[in-house]
DNA sequence: CTTGACTCTGGACCTAGGTGCAGGGTGCAA
DNA sequence: TTGCACCCTGCACCTAGGTCCAGAGTCAAG
C-alpha cells in the first residue's frame, strides 16, 4: 500500500505544504518517487507525521523534533529522556515568567477602582513612573 | 532641554532603530526635527518609551501598546483596566497550556528508567503509539 | 579645516513555522 | 478526448519585533 502526497497528509492532519516543508527541514527523508516524480509514502511516514505533531504539542520545535528522531532512531532511552528533561526545565521557566506577569497584572487590575482620575490610576502610574524597571 | 535620538535611546534603554521603528508603527508621535532633519525629542518621549518597557514586560504586543497609549492620552481608566483584564485573561490561558504540557512531560519523565529498550520508553511511545491526540 | 561621532533614508534581512501562487505536468473516469 | 483533481518546482509572502547596512549628510572639538 502507498500513497499520494495527499493523502498522507490527510492521514496524518495535516497539510500538504507542510508535509514538503518538512522533508525540506529534513523532519522527513526524501520521499521515493514515481516515474512521474509523484512523492509515494508508506505507513512509517504516516507514524513520523504523527510523531512531529506529538512532539509539537509537547513544545518541542521543529529542531528539538529533529534531534528527538535522530536520536529515537538510534534508541537511545537515555538521550531522549534528558532531552524530555531538558524541554521541561524550559517549560517550567516560560510558567515562571508568565506567573510573574500574571501576579503583577492581577495587583494593579485589583487596585484600579476602575473609574475617576487617571493620575490615580495604578496601571497607568505603574506603567509611566520614574523608577527603573 | 533637547535629545539627539542617540541620547533618548541611551536615557530609555532602547536602541536607535527601535525609536525610528516605534515612530514608524505609530508607537511614538513624529519627532520635532531640526533644520538638518536631525530628530529632536523632549523628556515626555524618554517616559513614553519606558511606559512602551514596561508594558512589553507585562505582555503587551506593539499592537496593544499603542491602544493603552491612546485609551491612557484620553485618561480613560475603565478601558485601561479591561484592557489589563484582558491581557490577563490570555496570559492565565497561556500558562494553562503551559501547565498541561508540563504536567504531561512530567509524567512521561517520570515513567521512564531512563535506560533500557527504546520499545519501553514511555516517551517514545506518547509519541508514536497510534491513538491519535 | 579636519576628524570622528552622530544622524538621515530606504530597504534588506532575521527567526519559526509555515502558506500561497504561477506555470506546468499527471492520473483517471466518463 | 475531455475534464477535473491532483501533483511538481521555486519563489514570494506572512506575523512580530526588531536589526543591519550603504551611502550620504551633519555636528562639534581641537
Amino acid at each position: 500500500m502507498s500513497l499520494s502526497i495527499g493523502a498522507l497528509a490527510r492521514q496524518a492532519g495535516v497539510a500538504i505544504d507542510t508535509v514538503r516543508y518538512y522533508e525540506r527541514k529534513g523532519l522527513l527523508a526524501p520521499a521515493g518517487r514515481l516515474a512521474s516524480g509523484y512523492r509515494r509514502y508508506g505507513i512509517e511516514e504516516i507514524k513520523q507525521l504523527r510523531f512531529i505533531r506529538r512532539a509539537k504539542a509537547l513544545g518541542f520545535s521543529l529542531d528539538d523534533i529533529r534531534e528527538l528522531l535522530a536520536v529515537s532512531a538510534e534508541r537511545d532511552v537515555a538521550r531522549v529522556r534528558r532531552a524530555a528533561q531538558h524541554k521541561l526545565g524550559e517549560i517550567e521557566q516560560r510558567i515562571a515568567e508568565l506567573e510573574g506577569i500574571r501576579v503583577g497584572l492581577r495587583a494593579l487590575i485589583d487596585e484600579c477602582p476602575g473609574h475617576g482620575h487617571a493620575d490615580a490610576c495604578p496601571i497607568l502610574n505603574a506603567l509611566s513612573k520614574e523608577p527603573d524597571v
